[in-house]
DNA sequence: AATGCGGGGGA
DNA sequence: TCCCCAGCATT
């Protein structure tokens, strides 16, 4: 019965697994960036970072001897920028102890950005620790294999290291196989079923959109203006700290009532001319921008520093964007 | 347990 | 439009 399972699920993982280029990657350097990568990223989208952040840090330590600048620009686009922060220091703290990566989950699971899922696939993956590593497509594939509609992370931990533990593959194949029907036949809508290898072992197969029940997201509104300060030079670009976009560079933004007065004043202005809107979306956040610009004294070159997909959209609505100043 | 954090792709 | 992605840190 269960073992009928797992040889379905691993001769279809055998057959039809994607082509991706960290695929049979067992050095732990390379297997850490594609899980890190992969947070709340889809394949697709992460594998011309993987490949620009390889070709610029080849290794740990060409990571560790980085500015973290550097290591932005090339994460620059990739979205959650904590994750390149964190890999960062990740990469600066294991070279300066013992100089090679943990290769356990609880080694791994001590270091910044690692969680329970990133701890268990490296571990698995690169050094064949027999863990289960949950994540949205597991707990999806699970839920629907047994017809939950509200699994709990400790039932679903449970069953995956069960499951896990009554294979003879290599951990991190079983993990993989798991992972890869969760993103390619069962997926959050309209799962194909139909050529599904494990269909047969299937409890909620006939209402499959039901397991797991949907999460419910509220977005809120923000109003914002930008000012894009223009010199001969190109624009006035800042730091941005704190937990939204912090470390990459942009526009001044003020937000709220009175925020065009604050950054006038901020500057010494009289007045600045209003370009347009721009509309943004964050997963939580709708952003509406007031765009407005202005002549400066000095500026720099955006190409040079790392920016968001916001501040590449305000550059653009003023001329003023990478594209603009090559 | 809930919330915030980017950006993009598929339906 | 809406959904959610090979999650993690913080509260």
């Amino acid at each position: 019965m269960s073992s009928d399972l797992h040889s379905a699920l691993l001769t279809w993982y055998r057959c039809h697994k994607r082509e991706l280029p960290w695929r049979g990657e067992r050095d732990p350097y390379k297997v850490l960036l594609s899980e890190v990568l992969l947070q709340q990223t889809r394949a697709g989208q992460a594998i011309p970072y993987y490949h620009r952040f390889l070709q610029r840090f080849p290794t740990l330590e060409a990571l560790a001897q980085a500015e973290q600048e550097a290591v932005l620009q090339v994460w620059q686009g990739c979205g959650y920028y904590t994750r390149a922060r964190n890999l960062h220091r990740l990469a600066q703290q294991v070279v300066a102890a013992e100089g090679t990566l943990p290769t356990t989950v609880q080694g791994l699971r001590a270091l910044p950005g690692i969680g329970p899922y990133t701890a268990a696939a490296v571990a698995s993956i690169a050094f064949g620790e027999p863990v289960a590593a949950v994540d949205g497509n597991v707990r999806r594939v699970l839920s629907r294999l047994f017809a939950w509609e509200h699994p709990t992370p400790k039932q679903v931990q449970e069953t995956a290291d069960a499951l896990l533990s009554a294979t003879n593959a290599h951990p991190g194949d079983w993990n993989q196989a798991l992972m890869e029907l969760g993103a390619t036949i069962c997926t959050p809508q309209n799962p194909g079923c139909g050529g599904c290898p494990v269909a047969a072992f299937c409890r909620g197969k006939a209402s499959p959109g039901r397991y797991p029940a949907a999460k419910v997201r509220k977005q809120k509104s923000l109003e914002l203006v930008a000012l894009v300060l223009q010199g001969p030079a190109g624009v006035y670009l800042e730091r941005r700290q704190g937990p939204v976009l912090g470390g990459l560079w942009g526009v001044p933004m003020e937000e709220g009532p009175g925020a065009l007065e604050r950054l006038l004043a901020r500057f010494g202005l009289d007045s600045a001319e209003l370009l347009g809107p721009v509309h943004h979306e964050f997963t939580h956040r709708k952003l509406h921008i007031r765009v407005y610009r202005a002549p400066w004294m000095a500026g720099e070159n955006p190409l040079h520093r790392p920016l968001s997909r916001l501040d590449q959209k305000i550059l653009a609505l003023a001329g003023a964007g990478p594209a603009h100043l090559v």
